[in-house]
RNA sequence: GGGCGAUUAGCUCAGUGGUUAGAGCGCUCCCCUCACACGGGAGAGGUCCAAGGUUCAAGUCCUUGAUCGCCCACCA
């Protein structure tokens, strides 16, 4: 096993305090320690040489209890002199620390298990115990010889196999090893100079903190599976030759009785050789000169020093190469989270969480499984996967499915007047949008639209490109459901079935062409649904996936700030008009006159000229338009800096019309006065950018000027002229 | 013992110094309106863990602390 393959877990255990006599009678000394069956391969017993208890101990011989080797009393600054009694019994056959102590100390190592963890001969009258059994044994006969003190509990952690949680046993054995400290320190470098650079970059430091401590990796393993390690012993003389091929004489004795030695490489070695001895390494192959480096290489952070570390460090010592940037196996490194239960928590079996992928795909489907993982998937973060969650995204899978649904069925209405598919959706026509009826102005809504879609795409674009999978497909998600399905296709609804047939074409050929870019945009999140939707449209002949379709990339001209605006605006209107509404418990299917005023005269021009969708959306029978303030008389009223829209009704609580208001005025007052008292600070004024200070002063203007709407019409409600009838 | 990270709405989480801090789910109210009730519309809900500091400006940067994780480590 390396280090790496060892966990350490508390345990409760017990400390056993045992008495070792002094091999001249004249007393003895007390030992502590947490495996006590290991005693039988001690060497010595170990003090600290300034712990003044011990003075006159160091140098004598200890009589070994239940063994009887004599073994010397040593001193050693490594001692703990606050541990147990401040005397440590060494046992360097079976414990590093008391091995390396051994070898300062030129002791005896010796092995007193064999490799199924049973006492071998060494361990005389217990030879055949299991570790278990000896130690019972041993503790109960040292009790029974009067030398067991005394026995505390003692919580400590316990190195056990990752794999299949036994105690790991330190014991002596040949293996071999690889010499880390200069390869590490390459590894290093290469990533201090960006010849790979980690996403999130936190993980370098964790990658840094990993290879400035490392010890020599043990590689070989005692396996049936796996790469035989390249080393031949000549069996006369006892020779070792490591070589690449198999040596037909040994080159000391000239012997020809040559064996390879039966050990396999750690599975993590042979892993580590694989971005390069996939391409045809050692040879200098095509492969290996196109694809490595590689650009990008994925991979979950628990296997970030077992594999990704080691194929960069294997990577820079084996491959040949003009420079060294060519010798990492990949230029960017995505580290990403791992999936835990809805709380946070690892999934394991015995705690019995574990979500079964399968499962999941069965009940949910695939694509909502993967849009899941993928807008959860925030770099440097696990992601708890919850049904829940990924129910909403079955549910937006269905919005997608629907949309199309809807863009199909209702193809038949155009059909009937002679239009085909083709005619709408052609892949040229959709690759040649924007599309203008009779070469007119493009209406604003599409405006908007074209202007959403290129500003959507380039974020996407953007966040793919930093491994930002979770921005994007948050992106792609609004985009599609609350831009393109909300507000575009209810937008141009009417149009698509109008009598006009000239607009319904261009509108459906908008409406294609945005369907298009929107399910290519969400192709890599959800690549089933969107490429089953995309084979239902033409395609050119030839063309076989959506996969292998151009991701878009809209050209920024479409980007059109002022349809933003405009096309914001008159959402707020229809938004405002709806919370009327609902404020006022108006009967969904009733339409309610409105009244509508504006100082601007260009707001009042722009909401005219989309009387139809606004009406509609909104729920109105009729808009009205005033010039000047509305009539103070009466209905609920809603006001934004730019307008003011009133429903031709009186409230029908005046209470809760009239808290609404005053709510809604003290946070605006309180906004404001922070805000004021910002920009009379000087040091703002002065030191801001002149971009933030001109923000703030229209902002200031802007809720002035809703502030006092706001307190003229609770005058209004409060008053004793208040509304009191339609107006 | 060393290192890394987290703490933001009821839950799970985004948030790149600069509008009134966001999302999904959940919750409340209305609506089965001709793509979708896996839906539409409207809401409620947050002293951004604490205390200092830097800055004109901090959820965001720095320090300390608390709590919770994870990784590494040869304390018998």
């Amino acid at each position: 096993l390396s280090d790496l393959e060892v966990d350490h877990k508390d345990s409760n255990d017990s400390l056993w305090y045992i008495r070792y006599p002094l091999a001249d009678g004249s007393g003895s000394l007390t030992i502590a320690t947490t495996r006590p069956e290991t005693m039988l391969g001690d060497t010595a017993v170990a003090v600290n040489p300034d712990d003044e208890r011990y003075q006159d101990y160091v140098g004598k011989k200890i009589r070994l209890p239940l063994v009887g080797r004599e073994i010397p009393i040593i001193a050693d600054a490594a001692i703990d002199r606050e541990f147990g009694t401040g005397a440590l019994k060494v046992t360097p056959g079976h414990d590093p620390v008391d091995f390396e102590l051994g070898k300062r100390h030129g002791l005896e190592q010796i092995s007193i298990l064999d490799g199924t963890a049973h006492i071998n001969e060494n361990g005389g009258a217990y030879r055949g115990l299991s570790r278990e059994e000896a130690r019972k044994q041993v503790v109960k006969d040292l009790e029974m010889a009067g030398l067991l003190e005394k026995i505390e509990p003692y919580r400590h952690s316990v190195g056990v196999c990752s794999r299949c949680d036994t105690i790991v046993e330190p014991m002596l054995s040949e293996q071999w090893f690889l010499r880390m400290r200069e390869m590490a320190d390459r590894a290093i470098k290469a990533v201090k100079d960006g010849d790979t650079t980690f996403y999130p970059k936190s993980w370098e430091k964790t990658f840094f903190n990993w290879l400035e401590n490392i010890h020599d990796w043990c590689i070989s393993r005692q396996l049936w599976w796996g790469h035989r390690i390249p080393a031949y012993r000549c069996v006369r003389c006892d020779h070792l030759i490591v070589a690449a091929e198999r040596p037909s004489r040994c080159p000391e004795c000239d012997g020809s009785d040559i064996v390879q030695d039966d050990d396999v490489l750690d599975t993590w070695f042979s892993s580590g050789l694989w971005p390069f001895s996939t391409l045809g390494w050692p040879e200098d192959t095509e492969d290996l000169r196109k694809f490595y480096p590689t650009s990008l290489m994925i991979s979950g952070y628990d296997i970030l020093f077992f594999w990704d570390a080691r194929m960069i460090i294997l990577g820079l010592h084996l491959t040949a190469g003009a420079s060294i940037e060519q010798r990492v196996p990949f230029r960017s490194l995505y580290v990403h989270g791992m999936v835990r239960d809805p709380h946070g928590v690892k999934m394991s079996k015995t705690r019995g969480n574990v979500i079964d992928p399968l499962e999941i795909i069965e009940k949910y489907g695939t694509d909502a499984l993967r849009f899941t993982l993928a807008i959860g998937a925030a770099p440097g973060t696990d992601i708890a996967l919850s049904e829940d969650r990924i129910l909403g995204y079955r549910a937006f899978a269905n919005k997608i499915w629907n949309a199309a649904r809807f863009l199909f069925v209702n193809l038949e209405k155009i059909e009937a007047a002679g239009a085909t598919l083709d005619d709408l959706a052609a892949p040229d026509l959709r690759a040649a949008a924007p599309h203008r009826r009779g070469g007119g102005e493009l209406p604003l809504v599409e405006r908007w639209m074209y202007s959403r879609l290129a500003r959507v795409a380039g974020e996407v674009n953007e966040a793919l490109e930093e491994f930002r999978f979770h921005e994007a497909a948050h992106v792609v998600y609004h985009f599609f459901w609350h831009e393109f399905c909300d507000w575009y296709i209810e937008w141009v609804k009417p149009r698509l079935a109008g009598a006009e047939r000239e607009d319904a074409v261009a509108a459906w050929r908008n409406l294609f062409a945005v369907f298009d870019s929107a399910l290519r945009l969400l192709h890599p999140f959800m690549p089933f649904l969107t490429d089953e939707l995309w084979r239902r449209m033409p395609q050119r002949s030839g063309a076989r996936s959506i996969a292998l379709e151009r991701f878009p990339a809209p050209p920024s001209q479409w980007i059109d700030p002022l349809a933003e605006q405009q096309m914001a605006l008159l959402q707020a209107v229809i938004e405002a008009g709806r919370q009327l509404r609902s404020d006022q418990k108006i009967d969904p299917k009733q339409k309610v006159e409105a009244d509508f005023t504006a100082s601007d005269a260009g707001v009042r021009a722009l909401v005219e000229t989309c009387l139809g969708p606004i009406t509609r959306l909104a729920g109105f029978s009729a808009l009205r338009f005033h010039d000047g303030g509305l009539d103070p008389a009466g209905g609920a009223l809603r006001s934004s800096p730019q307008f003011d829209l009133r429903l031709g009704q009186s409230p029908a609580d005046r209470q809760a019309e009239t808290d609404r208001v005053s709510r809604q005025l003290g946070r605006l007052e309180q906004d404001l006065a922070s805000k004021q008292e910002r920009l009379a600070d000087d040091a703002f004024r002065t030191r801001a950018p002149a971009h933030v200070v001109a923000r703030l002063e229209t902002a200031i203007q802007e809720r002035r000027a809703e502030c006092e709407k706001l307190r003229v019409r609770l005058a209004q409600l409060r008053g004793p002229d208040g509304p009191s009838r339609g107006g």
